[in-house]
DNA sequence: AACTACTCCTGGAGGC
DNA sequence: TGCCTCCAGGAGTAGT
């Protein structure tokens, strides 16, 4: 299956490529698709060449590459941007995001849009089949006008992301359903498709639950989840895309991708379907109502929770 | 302000 | 086998 890029993911490769990249200078830059780099007026990619690569940090699912010359280059891979770190001998030295085309697939790839190439011979390859992700060449500043004016929310894996800032977050969108609430990049930054399905589950919630309805209980149940499924994706590094196949791990994702396949809690099977326009996995035995539409959720079961099944 | 519908793309899956 | 159609999916924007 096919896998989006979201936080963890993006996180994955902030690290393995803060490990290859930071301290590279930019010998050349090949834009092959124009309308995949965004630059301010006055400022073309060009201006990266001869500066350094300081420091790689995330933020949400956006990749910042913090400059030498006080510019940065800002990435967002949204469905299919993949990012490949190779040496002068076309050795992958680092790779992640989307896994098609294949991570040792030969490069450039005809969905190859962006390449730079480094001092030591290195060079990067932005790849994206759907075209949809962006470069941004900004200034120092620009990145931080850029994150303002996305408005996101916290980072679900921060500390500071605790259960009171979840309720607060979460007090804006009492009415709506769950599923596009966490989807939603400004109420908390960094949750796709894919992690939403995943957090529901393990919340033992369903995608209908209106926000309004969860109790304390189901709070910290949602809470404890979004931290437990994100946090595990990173610190396994992401383990279900290997070579650049997108396999799955013997027990992740749980339910994403798994129709038909058991539930790993109660065994019957999962079930997907369309929910605010999303591919939605669920088990309809622990989330009893995930088929229905938002008048499904029945006010008398505030949480919309099985019986504990193991 | 909150919410919905539409838009951007093309590999791959499914139908016949 | 091959041709055709349609879907996925993050997030910005326009419309209600």
């Amino acid at each position: 299956m096919p896998r989006v890029p979201e936080l963890p993911e993006v996180e994955s490769l902030r690290r393995d490529l803060a490990a290859t990249l930071v301290g590279r200078t930019f010998a050349s830059v090949d834009v092959r698709l124009a309308k995949q780099v965004l630059t301010p007026t006055g400022l073309s990619v060009e201006h990266i060449i001869g500066q350094q690569i300081e420091e790689i940090r995330r933020r949400a699912k956006f990749l910042i590459f913090d400059l030498s010359g006080g510019l940065a280059l800002v990435f967002h891979l949204r469905l299919a941007g993949q990012m490949i770190h190779r040496d002068a001998e076309q050795a992958t030295l680092a790779s992640g995001g989307h896994p098609v085309p294949a991570y040792d697939a030969p490069m450039p790839h005809r969905s190859t849009h962006v390449i730079f190439h480094f001092d030591d011979g290195s060079i990067l390859y932005l790849t994206d089949i759907r075209q949809f992700g962006r470069v941004w060449v900004l200034p120092d500043a620009g990145v931080d006008q850029l994150i303002e004016q996305a408005k996101l929310g916290p980072e679900p894996l921060d500390p500071s992301f605790t259960v009171d800032m979840l309720r607060e977050r979460l007090a804006r969108r009492q009415k709506m359903p769950l599923k596009p609430v966490l989807l939603d990049q400004h109420v908390i930054a960094g949750i796709g498709n894919i992690y939403a399905d995943e957090i529901i589950f393990a919340s033992r919630l369903t995608p209908a639950t209106r926000v309004g309805d969860l109790d304390d209980a189901a709070l910290v149940r949602l809470h404890r989840a979004i931290k437990d499924v994100l946090g595990l994706a990173v610190r396994e590094g992401v383990a279900e895309i290997l070579n650049g196949r997108a396999t799955m791990t013997r027990d992740f994702p749980r339910v994403h991708g798994r129709k038909g396949q058991p539930c790993p809690v109660c065994g019957r099977p999962i079930v997907k379907n369309q929910f605010a326009g999303r591919g939605t996995y669920t088990c309809p035995e622990c989330q009893p109502y995930a088929g229905d539409g938002v008048q499904g959720v029945q006010s008398g079961d505030p949480a919309g929770v099985s019986e504990e099944a193991g």
